[in-house]
DNA sequence: AATGAATGAGATTTCATTCAT
DNA sequence: TATGAATGAAATCTCATTCAT
């Protein structure tokens, strides 16, 4: 009977899940799969995770800090031009999904069915993104009609299914495309 | 025993299918309960499709046909101002959305697991808009550094993702709303 | 609506059994496929059979007949010594199996299940044999140690499982080879 | 909740298996049932077999390696003389299929449909028979005429035949008469 | 007589969860 | 804690049979 550390099984089984979840899709994957995979009993699954939506969950809650860290770390190197902060956080954003495909895909991808009755499903907050258009709308760089809200979620929005639509195929463009198309269609570069 | 006709079972089916796959998400609504709620006994709902992932490709085949045919035909009534186009192939969709709500979050949600292994997930084509885009930038309207093709499908996830939000919750933003931000956030109005 | 002869319908289904059986086996095959191979549709098959173990049954019965039939004409053809006799009633055996595989396969082979429980599975008689083999001993030719009745059974096991063994592959041997073998081991031949 | 040894599941699988393939047929027997008179879950049966065809070849399997072996045994017992050898290697097969009756028909009886899609149909070796009459013949006790191939099939079609009509009914005959006349018929008795 | 859409009982199969070890 | 055999509710799918046309 093996018998491994707590925090080691946790780890085995979040990260057989991300790459069965990343590779089946969330309902083709059941728990016995993720246990074994992670080469430890049924029981030892449950004994840490509810069920495979917890487990789910808790790779949606790591990627989505993650992601928001890439990106504050990324604007702590931008210079004060919002082109440049932009420009930093788009790439923090695409170099981010594209070193970690599997939890990008898992956390933003349609195959999620299910899910919500298991919990929220987690977001993304526009907020950031609002406050900086805010910022310079209030500024005078950017037009005083937008919707800084709207504008916010549909930034976020093309981002997301836009870099799902990369990592379906990356052979489909180089990273720097994704990033001038981004950054160009961005509200704040008006 | 109740005896139909052959149209009125399928389109039942359909119908059937789309308000639960709408409610409660493809895989938690399976072919018994679709048959129930069309008053069809089991075996009819296998007797004219495979399971219930040919009902889901039949509504999404056909969301995404009407979807295309509103935006033609919104092209019809616009002059020949991009602007203009873009505006009225914006309202099209928005508006397409807005009376079609449950098509077009089961065609478009994240909702779709399993789906995918049951054939090829419909998508909607970015070439009309790449198209008119190339037209543009030949004609020196837009950047001539913008990757089309990439812009294209920018915009049309923003589009699918914004439109989605809204559904959600149709009191986030009045119509006209979404609509402005889709404008003014559209390559073409660069 | 097609409107054929009534014995033309029959016939079809017959037909259409044989050779679904024949190739897929009784429990493999069901009333809507034997309809559709026939040409005719499933009511039309509740029309002339119970079910389709009655086509089936119908199918045993003709080639019973059959089989009884070439060998009665083979024996009318034959001299009076029972080496001839014996001969060719083998003879008539192997090549009826030869030129009616598939009913001979579908009334004497394996894939019989469940047809005993919609009516007495039929079997050839063993009776002729004994007959004629009791006569042998009467007058001496064979051992009066025999029990005509087992050995004539016995001797109709061989012939069957050794026809359906070459049916399986008529390539495995001739059918010279067949005949040969068969009254070598006839127990009239001791 | 009962939970018992692994061992204990499957071979309580394969005997309810065994008493039901036995009683009803192949066809007429499934999953549930087997389960049942188990005293297993159905999930259970899952768990160890993959279908009840699974069930039926474990059967197969092990009632050839039983037939096999005592018929080894048997020649053990046996002296020079190759009509002792037969006699001993049928009383061996006869007592066999006496003392196992469920086996024996579940294994060579028609009753087998469908089981030849799910895995190959075992089936009995003539090759020790066949090198048997070989040696004979090469020491010219049995004519330079027989084919030893077939009359070795010819003679396992006979005794397989013979048991299962016997086994149907026991009381169609002895078992010292079904041995008298399977050894008379014997091609090695020529 | 012929048709075939409709039916639903029943068979197969999966998988989240439990619990004795 | 860890294990994994056992469980059975629930989902999928088949097919013999009916009956209005």
């Amino acid at each position: 009977m093996p018998r491994r550390k707590l925090e080691d099984a946790e780890s085995r089984i979040l990260s057989a899940g991300l790459s069965l979840f990343a590779r089946h899709g969330t309902e083709r994957v059941n728990s016995n799969t993720i246990a074994r995979r992670a080469r430890l009993g049924i029981g030892t699954f449950y004994g840490h995770f509810a069920d495979k939506y917890a487990v789910l969950r808790e790779i949606e809650l790591r990627t989505l800090a993650g992601l928001r860290d890439a990106r504050i770390g990324a604007l702590r190197g931008a210079g004060p031009e919002p082109s440049d902060q932009v420009r930093r956080a788009v790439e923090a954003a695409v170099h981010f999904a594209a070193r970690h495909p599997e939890p990008y895909r898992v956390t933003f991808g349609r195959e999620r069915a299910g899910a919500s009755k298991h919990g929220p499903v987690v977001s993304e907050s526009s907020r950031p993104t609002a406050d900086a258009l805010r910022g310079l709308q209030r500024a005078g760089q950017i037009s005083a009609e937008l919707d800084v809200e709207l504008a916010a979620r549909a930034y976020l929005a093309m981002e997301v299914g836009m870099l799902l639509w990369w990592l379906e195929d990356p052979s489909r463009a180089k990273s720097e495309g994704i990033v001038e198309t981004l950054v160009s269609m961005h509200p704040a570069m008006g």
